[in-house]
DNA sequence: CAAAATTTGTTATAGTATAACAAATTTTAA
DNA sequence: TTAAAATTTGTTATACTATAACAAATTTTG
């Protein structure tokens, strides 16, 4: 039963995120946190974007250093693994729900006794609409 | 049936990388690299591990900007898909063939209409000997 | 060999992320 | 309630990661 203190800047920081709908580089985040908070810095938004990921509202799509709200609500298991479709052109993700996936992955986990924390699976591809 | 040309300056990061057999950061690699060639630049290496990685020689490890050798020969199909089982205390990262994964990864992926370039899978948790 | 293509060299700079410390705010407990 | 502790946010500076742009060298091709 997790639950987490969602401060007026997170939650600026979250709806920008809501509202663009795909994901959003840290400094994108930053020149739109500013139109709210001039002053805002880096540090800050690094910060929020830490927190929310930690808190499993957001992924790190590391493959394209950005950020992205978590579309699917995983079962708020210890440490959730999500998979993420990534257009290489379009830059769209895709979230989609592990299920079987997940169980194989499990199974290879043990095989190397292998603790998972929090997951992110980043399949790059091209998605339906841009092939 | 793939190929490419292996320069002396290909081979000599590829060994660095070899050698190092654990993921190694570009600004590492350029270190080594100018132990051989004293006027190396960020490009030179930043070239070679893009040139690397499309030929699925090295993994690029995305979470922690670090670039590893491919440590299973996977099949070489149009768009190998890989798994990485990154320690985020020690950094080791462990390869382990995809098998019924990919089947499983495959279906959801039609379901999608999702076209995959090569991608790696990247894993985060704690290995056997760090937990 | 000469033209084309590929690879490498070089300078400069863009883009991403965090360290370190200060100030403000919220929470806790006596 | 109020002072100490903990958390959150502000601020400055800087470290780390990656690429643009163009020149030179090398290899390949016909």
């Amino acid at each position: 039963m997790t639950s987490f203190t969602l401060t007026k800047l997170r939650s600026d920081i979250l709806n920008i995120l809501k509202k663009a709908n795909k994901p959003m580089k840290a400094y994108d985040i930053l020149e739109q946190l500013r139109k709210i908070r001039p002053n805002a810095q880096p540090p800050t938004v690094y910060r929020v974007l830490d927190f929310l990921k930690n808190n499993n509202a957001i992924h790190e799509v590391s493959h394209q250093h950005s950020y992205v709200v978590c579309q699917t609500q995983t079962i708020k298991n210890k440490h959730p693994i999500n998979i993420l479709l990534i257009c290489s052109d379009c830059k769209q993700v895709s979230e989609e729900k592990a299920g079987k996936l997940i169980n194989s992955m499990t199974s290879i986990i043990k095989q190397q006794h292998f603790e998972p924390t929090a997951s992110t699976l980043e399949l790059v591809g091209l998605c339906a609409q841009c092939q």
